[in-house]
DNA sequence: GATTTTACATACAGACATGTATGTAAATCT
DNA sequence: AGATTTACATACATGTCTGTATGTAAAATC
């Protein structure tokens, strides 16, 4: 066999991690063979060990690929709670439209077994937790700073409800298909969620 | 071999359903072969493919074994934003002094991988995600009826973000064994949720 | 009490996955 | 230009899991 240019090896590197996104997601990670993913790249099982140790360190790449959905730090218009806002949808828009972080997810949430080897990638996710909470935290401390919210609000346990919301709304986002649950409502449910901690006028 | 009484091997059947269960949640639902069960048991294989047509349906029977975490159902005191609160924290009570839930919730929610066989077994989740829907509606319904909140709350889309935020909990919960993101805080987190629905009494 | 099931254990056959070792021709280095 | 890596393909050795077929002694049935 001739060997690949340092640029080719890299296209290949890149072809083994998208198709093991595709056949992770369509099979699950357990039950892919690293036979499968090779065929599928059109490469042999010896171009994936070359690459990657295991198959867990190809899945880890498959996640670095992707990235992450969330980044607060990228929105900087509006108050803070629009801020807040604008990431969750801007988060949920995406797996709408980015087929390649839908599938990521679509493995991460509900393909995948976090045992053994796959314990450490279920550490990597609750630090992704982390500093979700950290982020958000922030952002509610200002929102009450500026008087967006009753001046009672606990920011860090605001933000960690709104962890909670945001892990499972993608989850049972990702489980929807049929749109019985949240699918047709996404927008609706984070405005609502967020607008549940503004101030409020006036009881009736 | 001798033949069991019917009961004997009601009982058998029960060990299997336990020690999978316990093994499931140790190794993971796809790593875990049936023959491991089986010796965890003090059976063989034969046992198992007796009572369970394969691993899925022997998957199902440990679900079925521990039964709904969640029934709004069965609280009966206090007006409905009291009797929805009740119901989460009891169930996530239940997480932490139910070996055998906690247990169960962690193959399924961090364990399984939901994909051939087991795409059914999601939809299962489903349906139990549609009857929460159902209940929690009714809630909040009942809850609008006797003005504890805003007049123009939807009982539909608050019932909604109670199911994020319910399945969000309940996978961070399990996976937050250091208690740094919601662990320690589930009792507030709950109340918080539910009391950010009430009305409220004035603005400052 | 004879017959029929039952509740398993045992045995068999085949498929499939993993990790590593080895080969190799061309790219890269010096 | 020769030496050395590199980027794989191929081959090997081994273990493991599944589903089914078959055997069997005692319960259950009549």
């Amino acid at each position: 066999m001739a060997r690949k240019t340092k640029a080719e090896a890299a296209l290949t590197r890149d072809r083994i991690v998208t198709c093991a996104r595709q056949v992770f997601s369509r099979d699950g990670v357990t039950n892919t063979s690293l036979e499968t993913v090779a065929k599928e790249a059109g490469v042999t099982r010896g171009a994936v060990y070359w690459h990657f140790r295991d198959k867990a360190d190809l899945f880890m790449a498959v996640r670095q690929q992707t990235g992450t959905l969330l980044r607060f730090g990228d929105i900087r218009t509006g108050d803070a709670l629009q801020r807040l806002e604008a990431g969750l949808q801007s988060a949920l828009e995406r797996l709408g439209s980015d087929r390649q972080a839908l599938e990521t997810y679509e493995v991460m949430l509900w393909k995948c077994e976090y045992v053994g080897a796959f314990a450490g990638v279920r550490q990597d996710l609750m630090s992704a937790s982390t500093l979700f909470l950290t982020e958000a935290t922030e952002l509610y401390a200002e929102a009450v700073r500026m008087k967006l919210t009753p001046a009672d609000l606990d920011p860090a346990l605001a933000a960690r409800e709104t962890l909670c919301f945001y892990a499972g709304l993608l989850k049972l986002w990702l489980a929807d298909e049929n749109g019985v649950t949240v699918r047709t409502e996404v927008r609706r449910l984070i405005a609502q969620h967020v607008a549940g901690r503004r101030q409020r006028q006036k009881a009736v």
